[in-house]
DNA sequence: ACGATTATTGCGTTCTT
DNA sequence: AAGAAAACAATAATCGT
């Protein structure tokens, strides 16, 4: 009766020396050479259950719990020897004053870096420009420069700043658009965003429903006719102010889906609002105003 | 922190086939 | 008649300021 458990410690030969193992429960460890051949208890990071039916979404891999610690909180400092005296003590000092302020340089660097790549990974997988880069970059340094990053994720500035240079340039992207290829969530490119927006002062106006349309328009597969009306539903739209802090992408699905209805009768209320990221509920408001 | 907007869910209704 | 789509309502969540 061989059970599990009771498997003797000596199970396995170390591969270094080839003597016996003994484990602790913890670890495999050769009694001859000291080599931990295994190791259990091993921090496995987030494992996430999602007590929704049907809700795939939870991802098993992604950064660790705290992303706003560029080192992760593990560092290296030189410790305070009371014994030691006279020069010893002070070039020991001297040592530690130095790996400090090489570790705050290098921090910033590797920060930027880490940041750029970021962005130039976003900007890549949103098929933006490559000037919109360069600026999301620039932006990035200003954030650093300024020292916003201070309890916030890096993953939330570079996503934030690719958001942000696109709402500066009227680029119809909404930020679940960008999230989902971001390492970030959205709430850290709102904590971003929001500090930025704050302390830059960024020049944000707020997206017209038009610039959506001709994308989700192509998306969508409708005629040109139909793109046409819903261009011209668009402007006529905030001539009557009646987005008033509505959802934008949202008024420029229901702006295609009131054209569709008009003409071809090819589109639900679903498929116009899925392409949109808002819900049939969202795009029947606008719907209606826009009938009467 | 607040008010407005939006999401979500469920359900009876209307339209289409 | 059956199934899909649109409508409606209530509540929770999120957004913009």
């Amino acid at each position: 009766m061989s059970d599990a458990r009771s498997r003797p410690a000596t199970e396995n030969r170390c591969p270094e020396c080839g003597g016996a193992t003994t484990s602790n429960g913890d670890e495999t460890i050769c009694s001859d050479c000291g080599l931990v051949v295994a190791a259990d208890r091993i921090d496995r990071g987030p494992e996430w259950r999602s007590f929704e039916d049907g809700d795939e979404s939870r991802e098993r891999t992604g950064a660790p719990l705290t992303r706003s610690r560029h080192d992760r909180g593990l560092t290296t400092e030189i410790g305070r020897d009371t014994r030691l005296k006279g020069r010893k003590r002070r070039r020991l000092a001297r040592m530690r004053r130095q790996h400090d302020r090489a570790q705050i340089r290098s921090k910033a660097e590797r920060n930027r870096v880490y940041g750029f790549t970021e962005i130039r990974r976003l900007v890549g997988a949103l098929s933006l420009p490559a000037d919109v880069r360069e600026q999301a970059c620039v932006l990035f340094e200003s954030a650093q420069d300024e020292g916003l990053f201070q309890g916030r994720s890096l993953e939330g500035f570079a996503s934030a700043c690719v958001y942000a240079v696109c709402r500066v340039r009227s680029i119809a992207r909404t930020v679940e658009e960008v999230t989902e290829h971001a390492r970030g969530d959205a709430a850290e490119l709102r904590a971003a965003y929001d500090a930025m927006n704050r302390e830059l002062g960024l020049s944000t106006g707020p997206i017209a429903p038009a610039t959506y349309v001709p994308r989700y328009a192509s998306e969508l597969g409708v005629s040109t006719q139909v793109e046409r009306r819903a261009m011209e539903l668009a402007e006529r739209v905030v001539e009557e102010n009646l987005v008033g802090g509505r959802n934008p992408s949202g008024v420029a699905g229901a702006c295609l889906y009131t054209a569709a209805q008009e003409l071809d009768k090819t589109l639900t209320q679903q498929e116009a609002a899925d392409v949109a990221d808002v819900t049939p509920v969202t795009l029947r408001a606008t719907y209606y105003d826009l009938q009467a």
